[in-house]
DNA sequence: TGCCATACTTACCCGTTGGAAAGTGAAGGA
DNA sequence: TCCTTCACTTTCCAACGGGTAAGTATGGCA
């Protein structure tokens, strides 16, 4: 048997652990699929419509869509604009800080691009090795 | 009633899809929550073992430390080196791989920090906007 | 003969995630 | 009168995630 299972998390006595729990919650809402994905998008695109937004992230659900969009306008990563028309009409945009976001993330995805054969070895590599 | 709730990917000629998925699923992988802390207690501290990367990473299981570790191995972002001794000694640091995605993922980690009180802000806006 | 440490593995179990599908509302067209 | 469009919302349900707890292996030490 043994004592401990799950680590609890150290003390740090000279950072605010605060500060850092929101970072790390921040950085868990923001590193999603989806998120991800609709931010890539919305730079891409620029403003665009509920149905068109679905298509071109490709293969989210219209549940899904509006969940992740909605808790992006929340954070303030997106503008959402509604013209009252019939049928409705609504628009997404990034704000600034979603463009900011976005940019942040860019380097992330390109790295992801040069290196996806290297990963790929790596785990060719590591199956030859584990699975015999 | 609708025809679809799930909208289907796009189809864009000039692109190689397979590319575009392999890149979305690396990316899903690389953006999680686990792996994200993992890679930056690494980067932090170099060569750790197997507890203390634990308590480092904060409230984390054992279950999913060896798990994500032992993705991430396979993915090859980091070398596992086992002493064979006993009580067992199994060290883990990052590969220069691991080190890039770390340095990519550093802009956004610091875009975090920054922006903490910014989303902060954009959610009380929002939930007093919507709340009443 | 036990007990300890370390790095796991396995079984169990429950809460969350997220897809499928159907429902809603309002106006204009057939 | 009913159908269509668009942007949702809601319900149902299966799959998955991930925590807890317990088990494993091995040699040294008391």
């Amino acid at each position: 048997m043994q004592k401990a299972k799950t680590y609890s998390p150290e003390v740090y006595p000279a950072v605010d652990s605060r500060v850092e729990a929101l970072v790390v919650e921040v950085m868990g809402r923001v590193a999603d699929k989806w998120t991800l994905i609709i931010l890539e998008v919305l730079e891409k695109h620029g403003e665009l419509r509920f149905t068109r937004l679905g298509e071109l992230a490709g293969g989210i659900s219209q549940k899904m869509l509006t969940q992740t969009v909605r808790q992006m306008e929340r954070d303030g990563f997106v503008i959402r604009t509604v013209h009252p028309v019939i049928p409705p009409r609504v628009e997404y945009k990034l704000t600034d800080l979603g463009l900011t976001l976005a940019e942040a993330f860019c380097g992330v995805w390109t790295w992801a691009e040069a290196n996806v054969t290297r990963i790929e070895k790596a785990r060719d590599a590591f199956d030859r090795r584990n699975k015999i």
